[in-house]
Order: C-alpha cells, then sequence, then structure tokens
DNA sequence: CAGAATCCGGCACGATACTG
DNA sequence: CAGTATCGTGCCGGATTCTG
C-alpha cells in the first residue's frame, strides 16, 4: 500500500509557463515524499529521541515524549518501522519487553531534523523578541 | 494569536531519568515550533516554489502548484505572511493583481526545505528499488 | 483577478478500557 | 509491559459559489 505522491498526477500544463519544467517537478514529488514521512505531531519528535538517546523501550518513549498516547506512539512507530527508519526487537523477558533503535538508513535524517531543529530555535528567538 | 508550544507543557518527570534535562527540551519546543510553520499539505511547495521563481502573482501559484484550491493557497499564504516568510503586495492595475515575494527571513528556510528536497529524493530512490 | 463565504467529509489525534 | 480496541471530536483540506 504505497501511496506515492499519488495526490499530485504530474499533469503540469504549460500554457504561459516554459521555464519550470523537467527536474523541478521531482523535487516536488521528492518533498512531498519526504513530508509524508515526517508528518504528524510526533514523527520527527519520536526520531529525535531514539537519534539522540539509542535503543529505548516503549515505555521509555511513553514516558520521555510526554504527552504522547500509547495508541500514537504505537501507530507512529509502525509507520517508522514501515519506511525502515526505526527496527523493532522484542526481548523475551519475563514481562515481554520491546526494543526501538533507530535504523543506520533513519540516521540519514539526522541532517534533516537538525536543520529544522536549528531554523525553529532561531525562529523561536525571532518570534520572541518583535512582538 | 501566538500559539507556542502549548500543546507541550514543560513538565517532564525525571522519576528515572536524569540524562536528558536542560537544553533538550528547549530542541523539542524548536522542533514543534518549526513543524508548525512548516505543517499543512502546501507550506513547504509554496515556499519552495516562491524561494524558486522570485515575485509571482495570485494566479501563477495557483496554476503552478497544480492541485491547491484557491482557498487553500489564500490561507496558507496568510499563514506565511503572518510569519513574516513572505509579503504581499497590492498592484493597482485595472484588474488588482498582488504579488507574492518571499523575504529575506523567509529564505532562511532554503536550508531547511533543501535538505527535506535532498533526503526526499534519497528515500524516493530507496523505495523505488527495493521493493 | 484575488480572494471571502459556506458547506462538508474524512482522518489525525485524543481518552479510556481491555488483553496476553 | 506493550500494545490493541473502541469511541468520540476537531480541524484540515476540498468543492463550489459569490464579490469588488
Amino acid at each position: 500500500m504505497n501511496k506515492f505522491s499519488k495526490s499530485h498526477p504530474v499533469t503540469v500544463d504549460l500554457t504561459k509557463h516554459t521555464c519550470c519544467t523537467s527536474d523541478h517537478n521531482e523535487r516536488v514529488l521528492a518533498i512531498n515524499d519526504a513530508m509524508d514521512v515526517i508528518r504528524g505531531k510526533w514523527k520527527v519528535q519520536i526520531i529525535g529521541t531514539l537519534l539522540f538517546g539509542g535503543k529505548m523501550r516503549f515505555m521509555d518513549l511513553l514516558r520521555i515524549i510526554d504527552g504522547i498516547a500509547a495508541k500514537m506512539l504505537s501507530k507512529e512507530l509502525q509507520d517508522l518501522e514501515a519506511h525502515q527508519l526505526v527496527t523493532r526487537t522484542v526481548k523475551e523477558t519475563k514481562p515481554i519487553t520491546v526494543e526501538y533503535e533507530i535504523t543506520e538508513y533513519g540516521k540519514s535524517l539526522e541532517t534533516v531534523i537538525k536543520s529544522v531543529a536549528d531554523w525553529g530555535i532561531q525562529h523561536r528567538r525571532k518570534m520572541m523578541q518583535r512582538k
């Protein structure tokens, strides 16, 4: 069930614009795909936490993320796993525990998240002073 | 009506974790604020288009973005203007026209968008081959 | 042309309860 | 502990119509 940019049929009538054509379109699709992965209130935070904290259990995430409900955490983690950004491993301890860890591929998101965070901090400052 | 991370009260009980404290919290807030600006199906695309195409009229955007409805474009542009990422200038031509342009501050988002786009392309390739 | 107004369906997200 | 199941709701985003 891969919904790759289905929302945007690649039809662009160039009735008046002869400039923006070829690879500009690919960028749009890329951005949408990327945003699909990142979208959702918690995705980025989960990845960030895992990126920063290493291997963690469900409960750890539930406690650290602060505000997230179990259902959401569960669902978002499934999404991330489907995208091969995190791994899920079940430990056969007495009360069963599950550990989540970011994949090598998932680490490639660090750049993105970092730039988002950096911009956010800057934005925060700007919005504080002015007004 | 500034809703700065109101969703996440900064209460983190450290019953068991003594590590993640101080500035980690600030990063979370920063990320949320940044995502608030970027969130929405069209925001990034609009900024990207303006970033790439320079000064543009409403109709241009409406045609280029392909798929967006006037209402959405209008609303998103208002949001962006409120965040001081774009400027809106009315030209007193015969049928009135309005031009939108990205601000200097808005250009600071280029880094973010670029990293998102780059990752998206890479992600796209990966998902194509495997599976 | 550049929007505002209105109506509406779906799903993102939340709260709560239950299970192995 | 690590989830599912169920239910409810807001608001996000789309389609359409009207206006200056």
